[in-house]
DNA sequence: ATGAAAGCGCTAACAG
DNA sequence: CTGTTAGCGCTTTCAT
């Protein structure tokens, strides 16, 4: 095995100068303080030797690493994805990597996944995992590194982040069942320590109140997880109730998933008995049966701009943090139809 | 603004003792050399300062970073998210992390992006981009830097490898086609380039020939890519031939989707009118209208075999390389059946 | 068992 | 414009 790579020194002893107008030259903000001429030559040596910089070394001295640590709950779950590629394309642009991590949800593990992302001195974080208390955000504020969330955001309001207008998109939502006919709407959320699950929960109530509509509360749950399981187990409450019923509004896609399930187990059919709204609009959605209407979100958008607002962020750290709220969109499909004569006579009774 | 963070420094300080001496305690293999009460002062005060390694620093002199790079071809692929998740959390309990690339699957980028790692002194690679013949996996192993690939081999046979019996697979999907009665099978294969590709294509011959069946080749197509366009494109080329045809086997989910397009342009149904397999068994395919009939493979497997092998490589770079092939199973869902009346006798021209 | 000294590869302040 | 010097934080001989 050869001797691993060129060095600055390899660099500078062919070029019979000093180390450090090697490095000069390497670096694009101090190349004008070398002569053209001596420049490219060492331009040239440096590429006959194959040298490349050893990121390791320069960023032990400048403390930039152009490493940037993105952590996600759930890498399997269909909506990250975009998001990832979106922000890792947008990073490797300006020359930064991402490294990842996927914190499976556990609170332990994230802590120490931030702490090895720290101590690897990243230049900034992006979190998709947060919650809307989270004292791991805050002590990275603390600590001031570069900050940005994104899909959730917290309640302290001076972190960057980049979000869905969620208010806007279950009302859209809730509007089309009720311009559909539909008056008795479930409500499946997600967890409250989310931003995500919170703020849907509070929209769905207030979309219900504007329009006059009276929600019974025995509709509506919060799920512990946006998971396709926690919507079935959701369901499956709601519909053991006995309360009549002929529409489910839920915050996320995978909670709808759960609900085709539950109605799968109770023998009833989406949309004839019940129709089923969604959130996200994650990939693939489009090709269940049925066909999911949902709140269509720009995960690569998401994804493009909290790398935009963290790169901002690094290179200006003392600028004020920015909030982005991203408009959703309705997508209508299969999985919803207007109340019909039978469900609005007879009640729809889900037991 | 703080300090940063604790260093070696502070902690010898603190202690009354040498830099040197810490940095022995703090590191389990030179631990013994310390005495134990010393240690544990030491421990105590470190953690007291709450200070954290610099893997900067240390990776800079021992040439282990603890990092490793992880390049695969697209994120959005429902395939790799699973292989991911697996190969991160195995390496997390090692103390390792992940560089995450999606290379996109522009081969340009994919240079600058091992480069890059690299460059950033990765311990070491997986790769699931592969090619069959591929330069960038001769230049490491040239290099000496562990590599393992996943789902995809090199032809070089002395690199470390976990990948699928893609014979076994396809030859469970062609005898599910044949027991349920057909003959007509087109074959939607992907890229050539791609070991995957290449096997799963030859497999389909070997199967077909064992199995005394006669193949069309006008109705075997290999596709540029693994997407979904590119199947339905594929499955439209088969179709314009206007030769019969029942079932058609796909080398990988996506195509499948395509051809499930390509039906819906045609007005054409599956299974009634179409027998349809895939190969992967990816997160949803069960959702999808009609449920897809599939070759399973262990994703999750796949992953952390990768990452054990990569691992078990870092330790020792002289032991053998090693090739992992995983049993793969057919998943009989909705999207096959038997060849029906109407089928054999009118014959069944797609066009 | 501990300390001293050197150096991984690079950059930045200071000279000249 | 270029060279000198020092040091980022850590590990690892070599002494003692």
């Amino acid at each position: 095995m050869l001797k691993s790579r060129a060095n600055i020194k390899d660099v500078a002893r062919r070029a019979g100068v000093h180390p450090s107008t090697v490095s000069r030259v390497l670096n694009p903000a101090t190349r004008s303080m070398v002569s053209e001429a001596l420049a490219k030559k060492i331009l040239r040596i440096a590429e006959e030797l194959g040298y490349r910089r050893n990121p390791l070394a320069s960023g032990l001295r400048t403390r930039r690493t152009y490493t940037v640590g993105v952590v996600i709950p759930d890498i399997t779950n269909p909506v990250f994805p975009p998001i990832v590629r979106a922000v890792e394309h947008a990073l490797d642009e300006k020359g930064y990597i991402a490294i990842l991590a996927d914190s499976g949800s556990k609170r332990r593990s994230e802590k120490a996944l931030i702490e090895n992302m720290k101590a690897r001195q990243v230049d900034g974080l992006i979190l998709a995992a947060a919650n809307r208390k989270d004292h791991l955000v805050d002590s990275c504020i603390d600590e001031g590194i570069p900050v940005v969330l994104v899909n959730r955001s917290v309640e302290q309001h001076s972190v960057s982040a980049v979000i869905n207008d969620d208010e806007l998109g279950i009302d859209l939502a809730f509007q089309h069942l009720i311009d559909l006919g539909h008056r008795e709407i479930a409500y499946i959320g997600g967890p409250q320590r989310a931003s995500t699950g919170y703020t849907r929960y509070r929209a769905f109530l207030r979309s219900a109140k504007q329009a006059g509509v009276n929600i019974d509360r025995e509709l509506v749950i919060n799920a512990r997880e946006f998971t396709e399981s926690a919507g079935q187990a959701a369901f499956q409450e709601i519909a053991r109730t006995g309360k009549n019923l002929s529409a489910v509004l839920t915050a996320n896609d995978l909670l709808a998933l759960g609900v085709f399930d539950a109605l799968d187990d109770l023998d009833m059919k989406c949309p004839r008995d019940i129709s089923v709204t969604g959130f996200n609009d994650m990939p693939y959605v489009d090709r269940f049966v049925p066909p999911l209407t949902t709140v269509h979100i720009s995960l690569e958008e998401l994804g493009v701009q909290a790398a935009r607002l963290l790169l901002e962020k690094i290179e200006n750290p003392d600028a004020p943090s920015k909030q982005l709220r991203l408009e959703p969109r309705l997508i209508v499909r299969g999985s919803t139809a207007t109340l019909n004569a039978a469900q609005a006579k007879s009640g729809n009774r889900v037991a």
